[in-house]
DNA sequence: TGGGACGCGCAAGGAGCGTGCAAACGGGAC
DNA sequence: GTCCCGTTTGCACGCTCCTTGCGCGTCCCA
């Protein structure tokens, strides 16, 4: 695996927190300088330790009403059939996130809509007809306890 | 609402992709000046459009082979009873989602694990013995399609 | 038709970035 | 213990990038 040691971790956290630190923060804030920091941080971009940086945008300020855990069965289970639903999913940008689980169902999907309209037009007008598709139930989110992405960097053990 | 017109989407469009975007790369890809750019990102910011900006930090480099979906049913709907859930939750880092749910489960949360262990770890010694949770299903992600927090701007309709 | 508000690009001063360099550190070999 | 070599560090410097002030053009409404 790649060996990420204190520093590196202080700094991956950091940034995990605020995409935008500054060399000099990111510096003050794991005791090192801010060249050395340009220089791991560098050295973690190339090693894809860090993906990337995205800005995280308010889906309440964006007129984002609705999120739906969409769990998803297959009609049937052939590499062909996935691969259909695995297209059809890409190409939908409501959907931000996809999973196969193991479980009852095949796959779970996270959908961000503006409205429960568009909720009822993606489930009942492109996934419920799709060929790849045989059952789809939809569960609406009441609440948001927490969302991140943030990893929990405090289980790693530095090396 | 808020007032985003066509620039301020593609500039939001644009940082949701890469939000280390220089204002001078942001101008040339909205048709405006850098200093344009960076007024209106200030701007964004202030309003709370954008919400942060976070690195993405990727799962397989650090050693986190297991992604879980746990569905939580509490043990009684009291305020008290809820509360003491959400304090538990926001507490477990391992824990990145949690949202409140319609349908069979009170609650679904999404987990970032480094191993099985760790998974039977939440669940059996965290989740499973608190007072306010009743009952524990979760379920193993095989496979992930997608999985990012990118609003579908395209939605909007500038004004 | 005039005036105010707004949004724009330009330019300049200042902040931030990253490469080169030399010094400090650490671990093996002897 | 000590010598050697690879690694990591802080500093300095040239360059890019950021942001604020300013003047100009445009639009809207009186």
């Amino acid at each position: 695996m790649i060996s990420v040691d204190a520093f590196d971790l202080k700094i991956l956290s950091a940034l995990q927190d605020d995409g935008r630190l500054t060399n000099q923060e990111l510096a003050d804030l794991a005791g090192l300088s801010a060249s050395q920091c340009s220089r791991r941080r560098m050295r973690l971009e190339e090693e894809k330790v860090i993906a990337g940086y995205h800005a995280d945008l308010s889906s309440e300020a964006l007129g984002f009403g609705v999120i739906a855990f969409i769990q998803v069965g297959l009609a049937t289970h052939s590499p062909d059939n996935s691969k259909r639903f695995r297209a059809l999913v890409n190409r939908i940008d409501e959907i931000q996130e996809a999973y196969s689980l193991t479980g009852d169902a095949d796959y779970v999907l996270k959908a961000v809509l503006r409205d429960l309209k568009g909720l009822s037009d993606l489930v009942n007008d492109v996934l419920m007809p799709h060929q790849s598709v045989a059952h789809v139930r939809s569960s609406i989110v009441l609440d948001r306890l927490k969302e991140s992405s943030k990893l929990p960097l405090k289980e790693i053990n530095p090396g």
